[in-house]
RNA sequence: GCUGGUGUGGAGGAAUGGUAUACUCGUUCGCCUUAAGAGCGAAUGUCCAAAAGACAUGUGGGUUCGAGUCCCACCACCAGCACCA
């Protein structure tokens, strides 16, 4: 018999599959919708990476186990082409983006296409094509028109490097997450979506979602939701009033002092005249240094005193007004109490400007003493100590009392406050959809009426950015220059590109729906699609595209649009692929290129090895040596067929037990995305049916349905060669039957204090007699040997399992 | 520093509190072949010539008849977040 080929098979059935539309569901009127979606690719001009594989393929197998599972899976792919990232490739290559997308776009179409998926080819989406971006415009306007869309002048972070700004999600550490350039601080006009006012609906929302906890539990970090108190302070000798936030106001017989933010508000006005001085300077200072700068510095604290004293209304205290950059200005009140010995940073602060410190709570140590030393800054558990009417109170019932006290004084009020920052959507870049508003000296910000959508982004020469906080786009005059569309007059159009998870955080909703031209979406399309069943992503996706897509979704659910307002029903993140120990990078020079691998072994072989090597969900090492076994493996079930002969073998108890027991495991695996265990039950049982003589037909197509989602080309050829009818991929998924997993014969072990000293075959019918087995047990001559002349205390019967004598 | 995760043979990894090391790779030996990086068969945790046995799931404790699995403390590595009051 000849071997298996599949670089003869593969293409053939590609071409089949995608000819007849296989997996093309009726988008329209399937009956039961199953919407299986993966997180559609940047298409970058190396090619598709085995990472986006890895994930690909371990989505793939659940959309085609539930496709024979009867359902009408939708399992649909597209390119997020658009953003920085491909912009900035551009721009090395010096190649136009216009140009390039076009060239990637080929070229992963075609690596998609050998890797085996059964996308639906009819609708997929590329982000940077006008009749999508058309969409993400009108969403923007959906934003603008239910005032979640607000123009703002911020101080923002700017990346030097790629001469934009940034999402506070897109900066890392202080760095760019593209370019790894250090960020700076920069005062810009900027669109922002008030995705604040979603904070709450999208903690409470989490917990009746099915997805990883390390998702949920990262998204609730990122929101950070704080329940503390503004106390306001009055400044002495002025009519000022300092608003400081904190979240341990039980601490506030220790406050020493008060530190504003530079970009406090009242900052000048805080300032005496003659401390003006160092004050501008410091300022200036701060606005400049990067926030990676700040850090890289030891954390040693700076600052500069204001002149100014606030009064602690609890004790009449004065507490001296500074300036530091470790205050942030756009968290809490851009204030804070100085507590030095119950905060860390407030000690470093106060041991660099030798300023008191007072202990106010012991903690478990009983320490009492006075606090000199970073070692000795109590910031958990404890009791009040030095305040007043808290004294002897665990800080937590301390913490509401002085809460009531304050605000029934009036001089605090309880508040809620949050990590997550509103999305800024402003882009000073070319490869984006531009923003389509229009600003009118008249009529000022006219939103583009939906009828002009999309605002076409022109084909530029210079696109590269300028540097000078605008879009390219404001270069080009026919772009900027236009009427207005409500009074007609001269106007000029934004020209600032939006954010490329603006993209991404609707394209699932746009899939259902991508053959209807006239809508974003169609609401019965929607109703029988959405929200997605079966999500499957990278986690490093687990606080942007993730919660965007979330807030989205709610936006357009209160807008009456959608009926959900969660997108997708089910999550799970899957690992991370690495490469013999270490992380695949280009500066590595360990990236997979899977292109070689299908050439050499076909899809089938990289699919099936890629979700051989571990727990989906927690990734894999890829190593070339294993990639072969995978391939004996495929080339032994191809060999299987010489076993059959032209009568139907008789299948027998054995036969019949081992094939049940594989369909229950790969069936269960499966299910809970274990691929890698599916796998290795499915080599057991052919390493079982390889032994026999002869084969059934029955168990050869059984063995063929449970590695179909795995290896569809062999799967399909085998089964056209054994006469069967196109296709196996709409085949039922194969159930075992119970009566067949159940053994007659049980082997119980036999241990003596808990170590194994023998084992036995034993009927089933009485394993429920701990009588027979002890006795059955007693007699063996291991357990003998170490049972003879001792006393048995105890003996445990764990029913077809063991026994233990305890002696 | 915080949050989450992981630690098991030479390697990737299996294992509802119940025979640790399934499956695969690698290595070694044998068979087959003109030959092969092809196929078939066998062996492969450590100590011991072997048997018997003892010891082995990052370290140290604990719970239990019984712990890779549960609890406590610690160490290492990975990922994400980080001067967030």
């Amino acid at each position: 018999m000849k071997r298996y080929i599949p670089q003869q098979v593969e293409p053939k059935w590609q071409q089949k599959w995608r000819e007849d539309k296989l997996y093309s569901p009726d988008l329209g009127n399937a009956k039961n919708p199953f919407f299986n979606l993966m997180m559609f690719p940047y298409p970058s001009a190396e090619g598709l990476h085995v990472g986006n594989m890895y994930a690909f393929t371990g989505t793939d197998i659940f959309g085609r186990f539930m496709r024979m599972q009867g359902l009408d899976v939708f399992e649909p792919i597209g390119l997020d082409g658009f953003g920085i990232h491909s912009e900035n490739y551009a721009m090395k290559v010096n190649i136009h983006p216009f140009d390039l997308s076009k060239i990637t776009e080929k070229r992963f179409l075609e690596q998609l296409n050998i890797t085996g998926n059964s996308f639906d080819w009819t609708a997929t989406v590329e982000t940077y094509k006008p009749n999508y971006y058309k969409w993400t415009q009108w969403l923007f306007l959906k934003m603008y028109e239910k005032g979640l869309a607000y123009r703002k002048k911020a101080s923002v972070n700017w990346c030097p490097s790629c001469l934009t700004v940034l999402a506070d999600e897109q900066v890392i550490a202080g760095e760019c997450e593209r370019c790894g350039s250090k960020v700076e601080q920069k005062m810009l006009e900027q669109w922002f979506f008030r995705i604040t006012d979603y904070a709450d609906r999208l903690i409470n929302n989490l917990k009746n979602l099915d997805w990883s906890e390390k998702v949920k539990i990262a998204q609730r970090n990122w929101i950070g939701k704080k329940q503390g108190i503004n106390i306001s302070y009055e400044v002495e000798g002025s009519d000022l009033k300092v608003a400081c936030f904190t979240t341990r106001p039980d601490t506030n017989f220790g406050t020493t002092f008060i530190v504003i933010g530079p970009e406090h508000p009242d900052v000048y006005k805080l300032t005496k005249p003659q401390h003006i001085n160092e004050v501008k300077e410091y300022i200036k200072l701060s606005t400049i240094a990067s926030k990676e700068e700040r850090i890289a510095e030891g954390r040693k604290k700076t600052g500069v005193f204001t002149g100014s004293y606030a009064i602690n209304n609890l004790n009449g205290e004065k507490l001296p007004i500074w300036i530091s950059d470790f205050v942030l200005g756009d968290f809490g009140t851009g204030a804070v109490v100085g507590v030095p010995g119950h905060d860390l940073r407030d000690f470093q602060f106060a041991k660099q400007f030798d300023l008191p410190i007072i202990r106010v709570v012991v903690g478990k140590d009983g320490d009492k003493t006075d606090i000199t030393s970073e070692s000795q800054v109590q910031e958990d558990e404890g009791v009040m100590i030095n305040s007043d009417f808290l004294d002897g109170m665990d800080i937590h019932k301390a913490t509401v009392k002085i809460m009531d006290y304050l605000e029934e004084k009036g001089w605090g009020k309880r508040v809620t406050t949050y990590h997550l920052r509103d999305w800024l959507i402003s882009r000073q870049r070319y490869w984006g959809p531009p923003i389509p508003i229009i600003y009118c000296n008249k009529c000022g910000t006219v939103a583009v009426p939906e009828k002009d959508l999309p605002v076409e982004l022109p084909f530029v020469e210079k696109f590269r950015p300028t540097g000078t906080g605008e879009s390219p786009l404001a270069s080009v005059e026919e772009f900027y220059k236009v009427k207005c569309p409500s009074c007609g007059g001269q106007a000029r159009r934004e020209t600032d590109v939006s954010d490329t998870f603006l993209d991404s955080a609707w394209y699932f909703i746009r899939y259902p729906s991508t053959d209807i031209e006239n809508k974003a979406f169609d609401t019965q399309r929607s109703k029988k699609w959405l929200p997605v069943d079966m999500y499957i992503g990278g986690a490093e996706h687990s606080v942007l595209h993730l919660l965007y897509s979330r807030f989205v979704t709610m936006v357009l659910f209160d807008a009456g649009l959608i009926d959900f307002e969660e997108p997708f029903t089910k999550f799970r993140a899957h690992g991370l692929l690495i490469k013999e120990g270490a992380k695949m990078s280009k500066s590595k020079g360990n990236v997979v290129n899977p292109d070689q691998h299908i050439k050499e072994y076909g899809a089938d072989t990289l699919r099936t090895y890629l979700m051989f090597l571990g727990p989906f969900d927690q990734g894999g090492d890829f190593r070339d040596s294993g990639i072969n076994g995978i391939y004996k493996f495929l080339q032994r079930i191809w060999m299987l067929q010489e076993k059959l002969d032209g009568q139907n073998e008789k299948l027998g108890i054995k036969d019949l037990k081992f094939m049940h027991k594989t369909i229950k495991k790969v069936t269960e695996d499966i299910s809970a995305l274990k691929y890698n265990t599916a796998i290795a039950a499915l080599m057991e049982w052919l390493n079982f049916l390889s032994k026999k003589q002869k084969l059934s037909k029955e168990e050869y197509q059984a063995f063929l349905l449970l590695l179909s989602p795995f290896a569809p080309h062999i799967t399909e050829e085998i089964w056209e060669v054994l006469g069967e009818n196109y296709s196996i991929h709409k085949h039922s998924w194969p159930q075992f039957v119970n009566e067949y997993l159940e053994d007659d014969e049980v082997s119980i072990v036999i241990q003596v204090n808990g170590k194994v000293r023998d084992s036995i075959k034993v009927q089933k019918d009485i394993v429920g007699s701990k009588e027979a087995i002890q006795k059955l047990a007693t007699g063996t001559p291991n357990a003998n040997k170490y049972l003879e002349g001792k006393s048995v205390k105890n003996v445990v019967y764990v029913e077809g399992r063991l026994i233990n004598f305890v002696i």
